[in-house]
DNA sequence: TCCTATTATGTTATTACATAACACTACCTA
DNA sequence: TAGGTAGTGTTATGTAATAACATAATAGGA
C-alpha cells in the first residue's frame, strides 16, 4: 500500500503533476480498502477527523486518479478501486466477486485487438474499452 | 421497431410474462430513439401526453426488458437502448460513438471463452461480462 | 362463486451519485 | 509585481435509483 503512495509521488513528479493532500488522501482511502468503495463512503471516510470534505473535492481527486491509472471505476455500480498495477498501464479487466464484493484484476490484452478488430469490422473505431465481470472469486468458492 | 414490439409480444407470451402497458411504453420510446436513453428523459418522455409517469414504474419496466435481452442498460453512463438483436442472446458488446451518440452492437462471442479462461486461471468464475467501448462510428467519421 | 395468491402498477418520499458555478489560495514566471 | 495556471473550498443543484406501502387485475382452487 505505501508503495502506491510512492509510486503516485513518483508519477506525479515525473509529469509535473502536484500530489495534493485530498489526492493523497484519497489515494491513501482506496488502498487500505479491501474492497472497492463508493464515492460516498469515500467522502465520509476522508471527512473523519480532519475537517469536513465535500464531493467535489473527492471527485476531482478520483478523476485525477484515474487518469493515473492510480485508480479504476468500476462502472458496473459507480465504485473506485485502487490498481494493484498501477505503472504498466495494459488494459485491465476488473471482475467483482458477488459474495466478498473484492475485485479482481485481469489482463486482457488478447482480447482488446480481437475486439478492435470486430468493431472496425462494422466500421467503428474503438477508443476506450471497458471490460467488467461479476461471479464468484476463488476464496468465496473454496469457503462455500 | 414494429418488430421489435411483435418480438416482444411473442417472448412474453411463450414465457408467460405479461406485456403490459409502461413494458409496451418504455419499449417502444426506446426503439423510436435513434440513440441510447437517459432514465429520466425516457420518464418524461414517457409522461408526455397521457398520465405522470414516475420513476419507478420507468424503472421496473426497463429491469423487466433487460430481463428479457430487449433492452440493454449502457453501464458507462448509465443509459438504456433498444436491443437490435433481440432473440439471439449471444453476448454482445456495445460501442458508442463519442460524436453523433449511437451505440453499435458487436458480437464478442470468441472472446467471452478467452476472458472466462484468463479469469479462471486467477480462480475466478465469471457469470456476468460486460463489454462496452467508446470511439467514433463509420458514419462520423466518413463526415469528419 | 368467492377466496386467496400472485403479479404488476401507482404514489410518496428518500437515498445515492455527480457536477455546475463561483470564490479563494498558492505558486510560477515573465 | 501583475497575471496566468492549477488546485481547493463551498453552496447549491441536477440526475439516477430505490424503499416502502397502497391499490388494482388476474388466475386458480375450494
Amino acid at each position: 500500500m505505501h508503495d502506491l503512495i510512492r509510486q503516485a509521488e513518483a508519477l506525479c513528479q515525473r509529469s509535473g503533476m502536484a500530489f495534493t493532500a485530498p489526492r493523497r488522501r484519497v489515494l491513501e482511502i482506496l488502498a487500505a480498502s479491501e474492497t472497492p468503495m463508493k464515492a460516498y463512503d469515500l467522502i465520509s471516510k476522508a471527512g473523519e477527523g480532519g475537517q469536513a470534505t465535500k464531493p467535489p473535492t473527492v471527485y476531482r481527486a478520483l478523476d485525477f486518479l484515474c487518469q493515473l491509472g492510480l485508480v479504476h471505476r468500476i462502472e458496473q455500480d459507480a465504485t473506485f478501486v485502487a490498481c494493484n498495477h498501477a505503472g504498466h498501464s495494459h488494459p485491465m479487466a476488473l471482475f467483482v466477486c458477488n459474495t466478498c464484493l473484492k475485485a479482481t484484476e485481469v489482463a486482457y490484452k488478447e482480447v482488446a485487438p480481437i475486439l478492435e478488430k470486430a468493431a472496425e469490422m462494422q466500421g467503428f473505431h474503438l477508443t476506450r474499452l471497458v471490460v467488467e465481470g461479476r461471479g464468484q472469486c476463488q476464496d468465496c468458492a473454496l469457503a462455500a
